[in-house]
DNA sequence: AATGCCATGTAACGAGTTACATGATTGC
DNA sequence: GCAATCATGTAACTCGTTACATGGCATT
């Protein structure tokens, strides 16, 4: 239900194409919430129709025309309501802790690779996260006005590299454990 | 695509009917996986058709009948085969964060009782993991022969607890953000 | 008499994934 | 000539949620 007020919270941001919004849901956006652009082209048409969001066709030199999505009195307000009612929290759902507690029915040593190979990609995305820190957020100027929706997209951002350090140490405590389990390797 | 591995898992773990599994998502499967009785019956029919789970008509006294279901050589052969592939690692869905990013165009004070409902929760949660550990792993036996289920399933466990914790800082982290915001608090 | 637990399910819908399809321009 | 980027979509499918439905037994 969450993607709708995604694609409300990135539009406002800046309005944007379907296109566009697909690039956003693989950086910034995407550190909280991902989409393809088969998903966000089927969700803009639908709230373009519920009026909570106006299109402009914008022409193009030498590139496909594209429809620029912005958000509507409408769907604001739809936002707003969002905002004040209650959410639970999402439902935790780890593959690969499926696979740890399955590692006791075949072979524990065989899954080393496996969390070796997920530690790497949460070591890269902490990279990624990291850097746009810096790129976005270092060395803010104290004289500059406090903007509330840059504090708030860095309050995020702490959280995704928060949720990285955490896989980090978890995967690495996950490691020993099989290690002791497999002492052969 | 992982509900079946994790019901094979706790199948393996120990066998049971369709209403029993679903109350071990609400508990320890429900640690890193959730679902709920509608999908659990929905799934089991397939695997049963598949032939990756047996069935058993378990005539109960003073209660309805139950299936017990248990794991074939079939499904215990596909648990195996997902084991060694490769998984992604699961995309990030957080309404919160969406929500966080979203009170820049709103009220940041409206969010404040949110996000402390949330942190509530989080609390909550650590507590019944933490409860869950003194009560499954607490003062083990030195003596004791290593059982790499227990262990494993630990390592889960401390998977759940860090993140709780993480998310109790961060949520710490937000709520000092949303009030520097919005001193009249 | 009402509530809650045990036990199983159907139906309808919305969310999300994967594969396929088109067509122009830009850079190597 | 080939691949990548920009830009939009359809079709088929699986996954997940919500609401509805049934019925006996045990407890307060």
């Amino acid at each position: 239900m969450a993607l709708e007020h995604a694609i409300l919270v990135s539009l406002l941001e800046k309005p944007g194409s379907g296109y566009e919004l697909a690039r956003r849901f693989e950086r910034s956006i995407g550190y909280f919430w991902t989409a393809t652009h088969q998903q966000i082209y089927r969700v803009l048409k639908r709230m373009e129709a519920d009026g909570r969001l106006d299109v402009r066709e914008v022409p193009q030199r030498s590139r496909p025309d594209k429809k620029e999505y912005s958000v509507s009195a409408l769907g604001q307000a739809c936002l707003s309501e969002w905002l004040h009612e209650p959410i639970q929290p999402e439902s935790v759902r780890h593959d690969l802790a499926v696979k740890i507690r399955g590692a006791a029915f075949d072979d524990p040593a065989a899954l080393i690779q496996e969390v070796e190979r997920h530690r790497r990609l949460h070591g890269d995305r902490l990279a990624h996260y990291l850097a746009g820190e810096r790129r976005d957020f270092g060395a803010s100027d104290a004289s500059a006005a406090p903007d509330a929706g840059r504090e708030l997209q860095h309050a995020v951002l702490r959280g995704g590299i928060a949720y990285e350090r955490m896989m980090l140490a978890w995967l690495d405590d996950v490691l020993a454990t099989l290690h002791r389990l497999a002492p052969g390797l």
